[in-house]
DNA sequence: TTTATTTCGGATAAATTTATCCTATTTATA
DNA sequence: TATAAATAGGATAAATTTATCCGAAATAAA
C-alpha cells in the first residue's frame, strides 16, 4: 500500500510527535531504534520532512528533529503521504491507466474509486496529535 | 497500490475472458497490446495465472489464452490478486508491523482497517464477468 | 513425419526502491 | 577559538521489481 519510505516517515514523524511534546528533541538513531528501521535510511527521508516543512530540524550540538507545537495538532497523515508518495495512492488509477478519468474509465474505477476515496478522507482526517496520543497512552505501538 | 505484475494481471484476465466469451483464444502478443503491457513480462504472469488454475492455456498451433465459460462468472478479483501479490495488501499492517494484530496495534490500526477491509470486500465481491461485460459494451477501457 | 505455431521456462538485464557509508556543515560549549 | 555533537547530502551498494531474450516443449496441420 505505501512505500517502505512513506511506512518510516509516518511513524518516524508521530515518534518526533510524542517526544516534541514532552520537549524533546530526537535524533536519527533514537527514532529508527524506537520505530524498528534502518538509520541512514531514516535519516534520508527525515531530510525529506524537513524539507516539505513536516518536522523541524536543529543541527549542531544539543541538535535533533522536533515538531512545532501547533504543528502536532494540525499537520495530516495525507501531507506525509504526499511529502514521500505523492498522490498517486489517491488519486492515481487503480489499474495504471496514465489518468483516472470519469471519462474514460478503467474496468474497476466505480468500485476503485470508493475505496480510494474512504483511504484520502481517512489520510485527510487524521492528525499527528491523534496518532501521537495513542502512542503515549500505550494503546497502539510502532514497532514489532 | 497494486503491483505492475498485478495491474497487467487483471486487465490481461479481463481481455481474455472478453474474448472467451465470444470463442475466441488469444496471444500474449493480442493481450499485450490490447491492455499496453510489455509482452515478454505479460506473458510471465500469464504463466502465473495458469498455475494458479486462472485462465487455461492450449499449447502449440491455435493455441492461446482462454478462460473456461463458468470460471468467468466465478472468479473474483481477489483470487487475481492474490495469485500475484499476495494478501498482503488486505491483510497486513498498513504501516509495516510484522502481523495486523487487534492486541498490537500499530497508530492507523483502526482507521486503515476499514479502508483495508472495503478494498477486500470490492476484490472479493467483483467477478471477472461484471467487468468483462463493461468492456464489452464499452463503457470502460483497458489502455490509455 | 516434418513444419509452423505457440506456450513454457530459464537466464539475464534494466530500472526502481531500499539501504549503507563517508564527509561536509552547523552549532553549543568548554 | 578549538572541540565535540549533531544534521545534511553525495556516492555507492544491495535488494526487489520490472522487463527482455532465447531455446525447449507441445500441438495442429500439411
Ligand atoms: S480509471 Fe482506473 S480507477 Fe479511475
Ligand atoms: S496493526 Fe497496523 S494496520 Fe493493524
Amino acid at each position: 500500500m505505501f512505500s517502505k519510505a512513506c511506512e518510516y516517515g509516518i511513524k518516524a514523524a508521530i515518534f518526533i510527535a510524542v517526544n516534541s511534546s514532552e520537549h524533546r528533541r530526537v535524533s536519527p538513531k533514537e527514532i529508527s531504534e524506537e520505530i524498528d528501521s534502518p538509520q541512514a535510511f531514516t535519516a534520508k527521508i527525515l531530510q525529506a520532512l524537513v524539507r516539505n516543512d513536516i518536522v523541524q530540524s536543529v543541527r549542531g550540538a544539543h541538535g535533533g528533529f522536533e515538531i512545532e507545537k501547533d504543528k502536532i495538532a494540525t499537520t495530516k497523515l495525507s501531507q506525509i503521504v504526499f511529502a514521500i508518495d505523492g498522490d498517486n495512492i489517491y488519486k492515481g488509477c487503480g489499474l495504471g491507466l496514465h489518468t483516472c478519468d470519469e471519462n474514460h474509465p478503467c474496468p474497476v474505477h466505480d468500485k476503485f474509486k470508493v475505496v480510494r476515496e474512504e483511504l484520502r478522507e481517512m489520510l485527510e482526517n487524521t492528525t499527528l496529535e491523534q496518532l501521537a496520543l495513542d502512542i503515549k497512552s500505550g494503546v497502539s505501538f510502532l514497532k514489532i
